[in-house]
DNA sequence: CTGTTAGCGCATTCAT
DNA sequence: ATGAATGCGCTAACAG
């Protein structure tokens, strides 16, 4: 028969239930789930549907002919109970339908399974990778997820003030976004486990890409294809000022020209925040230069696009008037040809996780992991023309 | 009369203790956490941090003299305590920064105050912007936002097999993606409200666009500019197959052409899943037929930017060789001067929220919500040019 | 307005 | 292996 249990509880039971079900349902989606609602209940009108969870433990344990203790062993519990006995226990549960209630089982328990996720822009390609990485491994995890967005300056001040997620998780990662020094304190009066998913963030726990090397990357791809003036469009988070940064991107610009010795012109280097239309402003900028560049890095895809914009609208080619290259393989650089230096977003929040959860199982880890980056080649880069070298 | 509220009994708390921290934080963020933090305790060393929460609402009722009781009342409910009182025990909580354990509350209160969202592309931009809408609305409405990313169909038929938010969430809101009958009944189980967000689904509460009215738009457009051969890129979600899918962006193509007295050319229809690299292939396609179209109506602006990667590649110009236009008005179709029909996507996600917390109240409501879209010109589009239209 | 008293539903000692 | 008894921290009657 199919032995199927749902709830927090099973979760932990081991994977012989779960397996069973995977068993019986080779018949197909729809099939399967037709079989599961008829466990228990053939009615299906709305108003007939039992919600799961009416029932308690204490009503499983009675009809199982068992005390409230054995009950809560046996769905909870490896061992200490006989398989007969668990295995009925199980089987009303099942029946009824029932459901551990989380609140009353982490109360008692005190642990709480639950690790919070603060995000500065879930709208944003790379913090929704991120995300859904993290996502995938905590739940698969047995965690829930809980999502904070702090978009502006406002949010995140209320974030920080009030700390909603308190008591609330064992864990908070943030997610891309550096936390200034008092923030930090706040942050830890949670007194939770604090990590940091796709962010240079020394102060706590983090995986992230090394942003120097990445735009060293960038910046040695134009300079290996010859071109001797390069722009940069940098960006900046605005609320990010007085944080620990990643200027590790605007520091391989002048790090690369340096090592080429290459001068600086300090009108080729731009900087804004993290906005395509904004880069289309720089773009414009840069172009009205006596001496353009030939060549432009920006700090992403998105920033990149803007600049390509402005220049297709000038009449000019990319790339054979001008190149550009960005970071990030955003999946429309794909289909916008563009050249990047390509970090795995997802993958990131996915690593994040495994670390999140080797540090809360008190396992050795190390505190930093550094993912790595690479040149992606499209057609948005070439070599200077020689007439617009000049 | 029905007086329910949401969150930990801290949060509605009412505005006096936040009043005079926000009052006391006119000098600025830093230093207002800064005060915030000094608080209770002076020393900042991590070992040192008291945790918080870490005292029960007992010791704040002990110390401030007064009963369990009266302190709990004070510290959620809005009245039935004098003020002297209150005001004292606010202090201690305070200074013990104390919160209330949310498990014991919810536990004894019975309300939970939490809502899951059942996502199956975190990563994507329509959805990010949905969820990012539902995220601020919820929360300032007191309520915990639980993530679930259902991806693939593996998630998906695990999502609904385990039913992991049972007896945690007050109402799960399904983002953009139809839901199967069998899923259907095993939602309903969970015996909890259940809206939809962004996806035409006529069976739950729900907001969303008029996708035929939005490809109508796209296509009314096209055959204003004079467009007589007109190819589609059609999207389907190979997990929607059998669900109350959205082919209405489909029916409008085939809608506008017979409205328009024009003949159905079967090989200018193609339709592929929701992927640009998709697209890319598909517009190759078209280009194989012996009369290409002068104008191409994609499902969405990532398919659109597929297309016109594949119409450049073959040395075409868009749009004086072919016109394309998508549907969201993605921001990257801004940077990349693609014509569209915009959608408001965050606006969604609010709008939802909205409905939802009506429903949780009980205030009536409309059980659905059209949002319009509109087209956005830019340079994708343009009359055909005479040469091609043979 | 405030204090007393029961639970909320479950996980854990202890015993047996 | 199982049962009885406590307690997790808080809220909601019910008195006073």
């Amino acid at each position: 028969m199919i032995q199927i249990t749902f709830g927090s509880a099973s979760e932990k039971r081991g994977a012989t239930p779960r397996a069973a079900s995977r068993g019986a349902s080779k018949a197909g989606r729809i099939t399967d789930l037709d079989a599961l609602d008829k466990i228990g209940n053939a009615s299906i009108n709305f108003s007939t549907v039992p919600q799961s969870g009416r029932s308690s433990l204490a009503d499983i344990a009675r009809l199982a002919g068992v005390s409230l203790a054995t009950a809560s062993r046996a769905m909870s519990n490896a061992y200490g109970v006989a398989p007969s006995t668990r295995a009925r226990v199980l089987r009303i549960a099942e029946e009824l339908d029932y459901v551990v209630s989380p609140e009353a089982s982490r109360l008692a328990r005190g642990a709480v399974g639950r690790v919070a996720l603060v995000v500065p822009h879930v709208d944003r390609w790379f913090f929704g990778a991120v995300v859904s990485g993290l996502e995938a491994e905590l739940s698969d995890a047995g965690m829930d997820v809980l999502l904070y967005h702090v978009g502006d300056a406002d949010d995140r001040r209320d974030f920080f003030h009030r700390l909603p997620a308190r008591r609330k998780v064992d864990a908070v990662v943030v997610v891309a976004f550096g936390v200034a020094e008092a923030e930090q304190r706040r942050l830890e009066r949670m007194g939770v486990l604090i990590v940091a998913a796709g962010g240079q963030n020394a102060v706590y726990p983090s995986v992230h890409i090394d942003d120097g090397e990445a735009g060293r990357q960038a910046m040695d791809h134009l300079l290996f294809l010859g071109h001797r003036r390069i722009g940069m469009i940098a960006a900046v988070d605005p609320d990010e000022a007085d944080r620990t940064g990643t200027t590790g991107r605007a520091d391989a610009y002048f790090a690369a020209l340096r090592d080429a010795g290459l001068p600086v012109d300090a009108g080729l280097a731009v900087t804004i925040d993290w906005s395509g239309v904004a880069a289309a402003d720089a773009m414009a900028t840069l172009l009205s230069r006596r001496h353009p560049p030939t060549a432009v890095y920006c700090h992403s895809d998105e920033l990149a696009l803007g600049a390509v914009r402005t220049i297709r609208r000038a009449g000019l080619r990319v790339p054979e008037d001008i190149s550009v290259i960005g970071i990030d393989d955003h999946p429309l650089a794909e289909l916008t040809d563009l050249t990047t230096v390509a970090q795995p977003a997802r993958d990131q929040g996915v690593r994040t996780a495994h670390l999140l959860l080797a540090l809360l199982r008190g396992q050795p880890t190390g505190r930093h992991v550094v993912v790595p980056t690479r040149l992606v080649i499209r057609r948005s880069t070439a070599p200077p023309t020689p007439a617009r070298e000049g």
